[in-house]
DNA sequence: CCCTCTTCCGTGCACTGTACGGAAAACCGT
DNA sequence: ACGGTTTTCCGTACAGTGCACGGAAGAGGG
């Protein structure tokens, strides 16, 4: 009777390893939005796990390693719905894609310096291709759209975060904001003149240089 | 006699530190060179300089100050001339600025997380907000135009480098290559089809991106 | 000759990634 | 029920990091 399958508890033989790469991938990508790349390390990993710093060298090889499932974990998180105009369509990849880099401000160090080869990068890719194809460009021009609108991306939310840091550092506040203004007053006066004071701003300045660039692409259709 | 001008070491008696903060940038910026951003310590950079490692903190505050030093000692070597024509000026501006970033290929790993605020840093941007300004832009466009091609410069020379570091890396050689190739043919197809070879074709689409995001900008000009 | 100031740097601390080898647990064949 | 194999876990250790601290060595001025 005791080994009825009621009183076993079957749930603790089956292998269930504690750890798993997802449940280190998913701590990774926590850590990282609360520590950011720097406060990232593999003991502070492990201790959110509650394991051993060394378990987690079951199931990946590298700190490397984390932090490429890691990145390629929260690409996935990029919305990729299809709208009717190419256009549209375009413009809501790239608009998920800023919201996603700005959730996890972390992805700009990243994306940098390693190639994106995982299966997320790799499907956002694919329908970003597929979607500046379907408006009708092929061959060099093609790859050169994709690399302009994605590079523009990276390189504005990369800069966007960059700068909410540096204005929303908690020291001495408004002091720091200040001298902030003033430096860059003096110093780049079109830049300032025109200068990002809050989120609409950017928003704003966001679509603009889309449309820039969207325009470019445009003129060069066929037909 | 002997106390003559002629007799008198007066060179050692000068205040002359062996140190200096150029010196430092200069020996920062060849290690950078040498070992990239992972290598880059302050104790490899000390023993460059035959000196001991804390006496680097004498003229620094500490390791970010010097990536931030060298990182715009590096921006300052972007040659900025002056042509004929608004398209051609930037052209150039952006080119020199691709063959910088080729040459210091650790660049890319600091300009996405930091702001660029050190005087060439600021000095290259009005000359480049000056150049499109010249052109009739003004206003929130303006800055949306400098935006779009500053980042798309800086993406696609940091996805170019990390493709000849993945490409070039000196394990199994030919091996690892084919691997790439085949997984990219895999997964990629659109992208493969079209994909880099050799200088060549960095250099062309380089230029058609860049053509791309300039027809856009000309459409917008006034007149 | 002392006093101060600049320059240099040895030592030490807290922290990093991870190689190695061992312990414990779970599975399997008998 | 038991020995052996495989999987999971992780403590220890090592070489490396940035940099705080405090002292030494020298130069300049009184």
């Amino acid at each position: 009777m005791p080994e009825s399958i009621w009183f076993r508890d079957d749930a603790r033989r089956v292998r269930r390893p504690r750890l798993s790469r997802e449940r280190i991938v998913e701590a990774a990508v926590a850590l990282l939005d609360a520590e950011g790349v720097n406060g990232f390390s593999m003991r502070a990993l492990a201790a959110r796990l509650r394991a051993g710093t060394m378990s987690l060298y079951e199931y990946v090889k590298s700190k490397e390693d984390v932090l490429d499932l890691a990145l390629d974990e929260v690409i996935g998180e990029i919305d990729t719905e299809e709208h009717g105009a190419w256009r549209q369509t375009i413009v809501h990849q790239l608009t998920q894609s800023r919201q996603v880099m700005r959730r996890h401000p972390w992805m700009a160090a990243l994306t940098g310096t390693r190639p994106l080869l995982g299966p997320n990068a790799l499907a956002r890719s694919r329908l970003f291709y597929s979607a500046l194809a379907a408006a009708g460009l092929s061959g060099p021009a093609l790859t050169a759209a994709v690399g302009a609108l994605t590079y523009y991306v990276n390189g504005y939310v990369a800069a966007e975060n960059t700068w909410w840091a540096t204005v929303r550092t908690p020291d001495a506040d408004a002091e720091i904001r200040e001298r902030v203004a003033r430096f860059l007053e003096d110093n780049a006066t079109e830049l300032s003149r025109h200068a990002h004071v809050d989120d609409g701003d950017f928003d704003r300045h966001f679509l603009l240089g889309l449309d820039i660039i969207l325009d470019g692409i445009e003129a060069r259709l066929p037909g």
